[in-house]
DNA sequence: ATGGATGCAAATGATTTGCATGAAG
DNA sequence: CTTCATGCAAATCATTTGCATCCAT
């Protein structure tokens, strides 16, 4: 963010941020709406997939209604804008696809949290065989 | 099955799971039921994890309710007699425990249809380094 | 005889849908 | 101005639960 002295708003990166989702909504021919870009913006500010009542309740200041969730949830995962994570004995989870790379989930036992793993055995052990090393695994 | 000659009845296949089933419920003490006896019978029969449901129409000449079937199901999900998998956009499916083997399964896209698969990524690559072979994986 | 399993019906909880209204293009 | 998204309420669908009865132990 740059601080101008001559009273012209700079973009800050939340307006950044707003120029990019509408973007993604228009080259999709999707209307741009307050709903949508919310929870665009509720999905990009969080790191971890969320659940459909986590992303209402993070709107509640927002009149913003549950079966509006459902609908773009849904109608953002069949673009292909959000990936729709289902984990044993949870609820569906959604996570921004267009700026992730490939990476995993770790999901708390107790508390059922769940936070992105940046590391892939398989692409460890990729690593391990361009370099000829021998391995003995241990699986199970 | 052995056929004899002197009337006494031998003990066919059928009596034999019967048995078996017995004893595993009488080992966890819980209650032999018909019911009981029937979803184990139905899980043996079926070499593919079964839904709710199809357990429930297998179930339809008997009267057995769909709450006992849920009932039956999640008892014996805590017992560990079944094991409880979970395909995305799909239903629990459960199948034996008791003399299953590890292995993955196998699921149709358009019919949802699921088979088992008796072969493991994992152990064939094992397989592969425990021969020091090199190789080089091509993933995603 | 007594606690637990079942059938039946009703409750629950997440998700979906119908419809009237309002906003986006 | 016309199409489509939204809010609200009601419907749906799988699963669970309360309760009276029945059965296994």
């Amino acid at each position: 963010m740059t601080i101008q002295k001559n009273n012209v708003k700079s973009i800050s990166d939340k307006d950044f941020t707003l120029e990019e989702f509408k973007l993604i909504l228009s080259s999709l021919s999707q209307r741009i709406t307050e709903p949508r870009l919310d929870i665009l913006g509720i999905l990009k500010e969080n790191h971890n997939p969320l659940t459909i009542s986590e992303i209402h309740s993070k709107l509640k200041n927002k009149k913003t209604d549950l079966a509006t969730v459902y609908r773009t949830i849904n109608l953002f995962a069949e673009l292909r804008v959000v990936n729709e994570i289902d984990f044993k004995d949870e609820f569906k989870r959604y996570e921004l696809i267009y700026d992730r790379h490939h990476h995993h989930h770790i999901v708390c036992r107790k508390c059922k949290n769940v936070e992105n793993v940046e590391t892939c055995v398989l692409d460890d052990l990729e690593n391990l065989l361009k370099k000829r090393v021998t391995v003995k695994l241990h699986i199970r």
